[in-house]
DNA sequence: GGTGAAATTATCGTATACAAAAATAAGATG
DNA sequence: CATCTTATTTTTGTATACGATAATTTCACC
């Protein structure tokens, strides 16, 4: 955590937006906020600035700020990003993965695989982000892996309920051997649908997941 | 322009970064451009927040802000990137674009070839924007195609360059009307391929262009 | 003369104060 | 009673003031 104010505020924030308690639409009033998070109205401010900066606030001119949460159908293109730039990043490192950086995506499909057999959701989550970061890692290209956790980091609320989606640890599991075994191999090509399509199913999970929370209703 | 002193700044920064007058390393002091741009350090702030946001600058906490240009490899590795993206955009786009749409992307190609018929570069820059931005708008992604414009944004100071590379000009020209071409048939592949091409090679001519600057020093 | 510690200085980060603009409420007029 | 105008109030945007931390300088000691 950091020392910063500022950057606490920004934190908690976006923890209140993911976890929705504050709702699309909602005014981030300064004042209010500054008293909530006990501090002055500038590192609100400066938090507020930033939210806007990553997409999670619009700011209105003389108007105010307001939460943004992406609609439906906007979460469905982040996804149709996302899984291009996961399918570029496997590609990438299908060609210029080391044999060190291979041998770390293997252990961290391991561990993978023993949050499975635990029934460990939050462990194969943990697990699951190692082996996405080592891929980006390995492609070699330092813009692109930072522009694709970006991108992973926004749309992580969305894909943390995907996993409690009934049967999609083991099928997850599945699509990352196959994406080793590509990379392994060098068939860059391969490796690159393999993810797109490995990212695209968890967009099509979020989609199942929605109508059935709005089933609920 | 915008009312706002902290948008003036920002943008006043910004431009001076891409001029050159504000050079890579050179340290963002907050007095100095409150002084310079004649406001109190509080927009200056603000503005800094945004110029990290935007990656044109790093802050180091307790130190201060720095101008960060990127590096040759950077912009490299952005021009791979940007064309894995404007590729999606064209596959997209020849699977969904509609007439009126086509008719525009017709329109900003011509008026891109009246551009090299009168040896007017500003002119075919302007119209090779229009061209691009009806693929974004024709790509049905709201999200991809700002992501996409905004790494265009990022990139234009290194693109406007490459255009006076001699030749550049009716070579693009001939991979537009390619690229149409594979849209209008919507052979979406071929034009995911042809546009990445299209871009890649822009990098290319990016090598080139510093190789050249680097031999005339 | 060189090295290390303490004092000084400078700058960042935050709080508060003020000004300007917009939203809201109140009142007058038809 | 509705509507337009005007006054009040709220809130944003900017300036200034202050405290804390890191960089720098000074000075003692080896």
């Amino acid at each position: 955590m950091s020392s910063r104010a500022a950057t606490r505020v920004f934190q908690g924030i976006e923890e209140e937006i993911a976890t929705g308690l504050l709702k699309d639409g909602e005014k981030l009033d300064e004042a209010t906020l500054a008293e909530r998070f006990d501090v002055s109205r500038t590192p609100v401010r400066e938090a507020l600035l930033q939210l806007v900066g990553s997409g999670l606030a619009t700011q209105i001119p003389k108007r105010g700020c307001f939460v943004r949460s992406p609609s439906f159908r906007e979460v469905i293109e982040m996804f149709e990003v996302m899984s291009e730039l996961e399918g570029l990043c496997a590609r990438l490192a299908a060609r210029r993965i080391s044999e060190a950086q291979l041998k770390r995506l293997k252990q961290a499909n391991a561990g993978c695989e023993d949050a499975i057999a635990q029934g460990d959701s939050d462990l194969y989550y943990a697990n699951n982000v190692q082996f996405h970061e080592c891929i980006y890692e390995a492609c070699g290209n330092t813009f692109l892996a930072d522009e694709t956790r970006r991108l992973r980091r926004r749309l992580q609320s969305f894909r943390r309920l995907q996993l409690r989606v009934r049967g999609r640890m083991p099928q997850s599991l599945d699509e990352h051997h196959l994406i080793i075994d590509a990379i392994e191999s060098g068939l860059a090509e391969k490796a690159d649908e393999l993810s797109r399509t490995h990212v695209m199913i968890q967009g099509e999970r979020f989609n199942d997941l929605l109508m059935h929370m709005e089933q609920a209703h």
